[in-house]
DNA sequence: TAAAAAATACCGACTAGTTGGTATATAAAT
DNA sequence: ATTTATATACCAACTAGTCGGTATTTTTTA
């Protein structure tokens, strides 16, 4: 496979990402596609095997991408102080920082999306879906393992529900942002969330 | 209009509901839903004028019920306590409860859902979509304006923040537990949105 | 109060257009 | 010259919506 063929179907990953973050999956047609990303049938089913296969490709390629974008966060965020609460609040902070610098309001989240049309999907899709999932907890688990070994818990609360919370904050921060159509509400909300954290550990 | 017909209506949309909170909306045909409504072409077009009809009065239901649940737990929570702070724990508590006891894990948030179609609809559904949001946050924001009158914040935030990181969560606690099938987090999201207003406002 | 009229509620076959997918031809690259 | 990549033409299944007609209830009238 040349790179020719790898960048065509990058292109047609990324525009078909795009028209299904609007319109969902069921309501974007392989037509719709072809068409704004200037190919033809025959182009789109070369590089997939059907409409299933696209979807099962994108939500790889999502969460490599989101995966990638946490993990270079928290990099950052290590390379910037040696304290692990201080390292989790910089984080957060670079994250609130990142969805306020987008050039346009949060597209949307492609896990988010295929969830409320779960039906759709094959089991491989659901199961990674879900696998995504585990794995924004666990990322966000790591940072809360290391503060509590030198932070003390003002109130006692599990940490996996403390890290599933960002992923809710920034799922519902994703939807109210677009249902408002305002920019501003999912950085502030990542930056409420911040601020239990501060809260939790006592970082008054 | 006789009782009859409103009967049959409540019946299509409660049946298009639940399936298009699995299926999504341009995922689920009228076909679909007068089957498993035990119904036929013909009388969904009676009482419909079409697709786009039944989405329309569709999110007016939910939005109504939505409310309407959530001034019950709030005059539930008035009639147990005065003080304006404990109100609002009661009143999320009994939230969590009230998902926490739901027969199955919770079905999926209508607004969510055609937030993330949104192109499949026409200015009219997506503005009552945002006059909904836009409803939760006052309704929330109304506890906080009466907390704050007693106690001061802990850190100074603005109240509608507060206010809309309840829906956030909400919203993000119920993508979660469908993704992960998990009926636990979207209450014990709440719970831990509790804990962060207890902090929030020194209830320590 | 019983027949007549009218409004309400529902049915199922039909249509025009759309959908995902296939078959086959053609151009580019190695 | 063969693999890789893209284009065109087509199909069978499905979709939203229409239409003529029927059963049932409600209202009016004699």
């Amino acid at each position: 496979m040349g790179a020719k063929g790898e960048q065509t179907r990058e292109h047609i990953l990324a525009t078909a990402e795009s028209i299904i973050l609007q319109r969902g999956y069921s309501g974007t047609s392989i037509e719709e596609i072809i068409g704004a990303a200037g190919i033809t049938k025959g182009g789109f089913f070369y590089h997939f095997e059907g409409k299933s296969d696209l979807a099962k490709k994108l939500i790889l390629r999502y969460l490599d991408n989101d995966v990638a974008f946490f993990t270079g966060l928290a990099e950052r965020a290590r390379s910037l102080t040696e304290d692990p609460l201080q390292q989790l609040l910089i984080f957060l902070k670079l994250m609130a920082e990142a969805m306020e610098n987008l050039p346009d309001a949060h597209p949307g989240c492609l896990v988010a999306s295929f969830t409320y049309e779960a039906q759709q999907f094959d089991d491989e899709v659901r199961e990674l879906n879900a696998q995504g999932v585990l794995s924004w907890r666990y990322i966000f688990l790591e940072h809360f393992e290391k503060v509590v070994e030198k932070y003390p818990m003002k109130i006692e609360k599990p940490l996996d529900e403390l890290a599933d919370m960002l992923s809710s904050v920034i799922e519902g921060g994703i939807i109210m942002s677009k249902v408002l159509s305002d920019r501003n509400i999912l950085p502030n909300q990542i930056l409420q969330y911040r601020n239990y954290i501060r809260l939790v550990f006592g970082d008054v």
